[in-house]
DNA sequence: GATAAAAATTGAACAAGTTCAATAATCCCG
DNA sequence: CGGGATTATTGAACTTGTTCAATTTTTATC
């Protein structure tokens, strides 16, 4: 049950064995099935989860009701939103399952637990909130710098994998245009080979 | 000399007096005028920084030479390029000073010390960088939804006492528009008043 | 205070991306 | 396998924002 969750800890960190049981045992299954949530506006996100299986997508509806997609959370990858986790706010996230997933669910409490009595976990949270952190600056760069014709092209070279379990509405609110835009894009890559 | 420093962190976690001055004691002043660079693209970033007094900007250059402002770094910011520190990359970035600054530096390596030694450091750089990633996170979301227009009044009322330290380059050059463009957004907002 | 440099404004022509509406293709699911 | 729903494509008109070039205003410096 545990087994990719620990590989991706193991990836990270090096760990006591005790510590790594002592966390895992924190955590418990759950399934959802596609187009179910996680996450919705207004909760207070008071569960962490690790992906073991599945695809979500995590993003914010704007006043137009328009969605625009931060991340793509595939397996291994975390589901929480840490502005409203740890500032106890509402939150201006959904996270929904765009396949049928299976996750590891951790609670806020647990959580602090564990960073409070296991020396590993700190780091282990803190060197993950790095990586998002360094994913999401370069994110930035890429949407501040380059025109949607070479940050579709980019996407798709980056994440070929997830590129093929998404569809083009998808790609086009991670993108952050609209999916005729995106539509008129593909054709002229397909004229241009 | 520690006296903006400590506070800073003492905001932000709980730290016995021997970790707080073996912290501080680990960090040297410096002070550069405007202009001057604490990080260029290329350099590997093995030193942070954290800013005593002045202002700095965070940006990226295009290959067209276009200028793109990660974040602006006023007293009490830290300076660094997490990806290039972390991942001992060449960065990508450029931060410079633009206006005279007092900054307190420390080294990679006694950073990596801190975090290893005083348990409360470890603590500190987590919530550090859980608030920069909720910052800019949040930051991401209002670019995907928000016209130039509506962020530029956003950024005016939000951050008030930074835009009148800044010229409308910088401010544009955050945006991720034009200066001319800004100017007319400027016009308009008068003209309506 | 003079003067050079940097920043801000303006207009015109243009490019990038959106919106809306209609149609076509694909995907589910019972 | 059929039919409804979702997804993808296309075109035309439109909006947002860029680029370039000229001019004005402000700032810095000696």
């Amino acid at each position: 049950m545990y087994t990719l969750l620990k590989q991706s800890i193991i990836d990270k960190i090096s760990i006591p064995d005790a510590e790594m049981e002592a966390f895992c045992n924190l955590f418990c299954l759950k399934t959802l099935k596609k187009k179910e949530f996680f996450l919705r506006e207004g909760d207070i996100s008071r569960y962490e989860a690790f992906v073991k299986k599945g695809l979500f997508k995590v993003y914010h509806l704007d006043e137009k009701g328009t969605e625009h997609i931060l991340y793509f959370a595939p397996e291994n990858w975390w589901l929480v939103d840490i502005d409203s986790f740890h500032n106890n706010v509402p939150s201006m996230l959904y996270i929904e399952a765009i396949e049928d997933c299976e996750i590891l669910v951790i609670s806020q409490s647990d959580k602090e637990f564990a960073n409070q009595t296991l020396p590993s976990i700190e780091k282990l949270f803190r060197i993950m909130t790095q990586k998002a952190y360094v994913n999401l600056q370069r994110r930035m760069i890429r949407n501040l710098s380059k025109t949607a014709d070479h940050r579709y092209q980019d996407f798709i070279k980056r994440y070929p994998d997830l590129a093929v379990r998404l569809n083009n509405l998808q790609i086009s609110a991670y993108l952050g245009i609209s999916h005729e835009f995106l539509s008129k894009i593909r054709k002229k890559m397909v004229s241009k080979k």
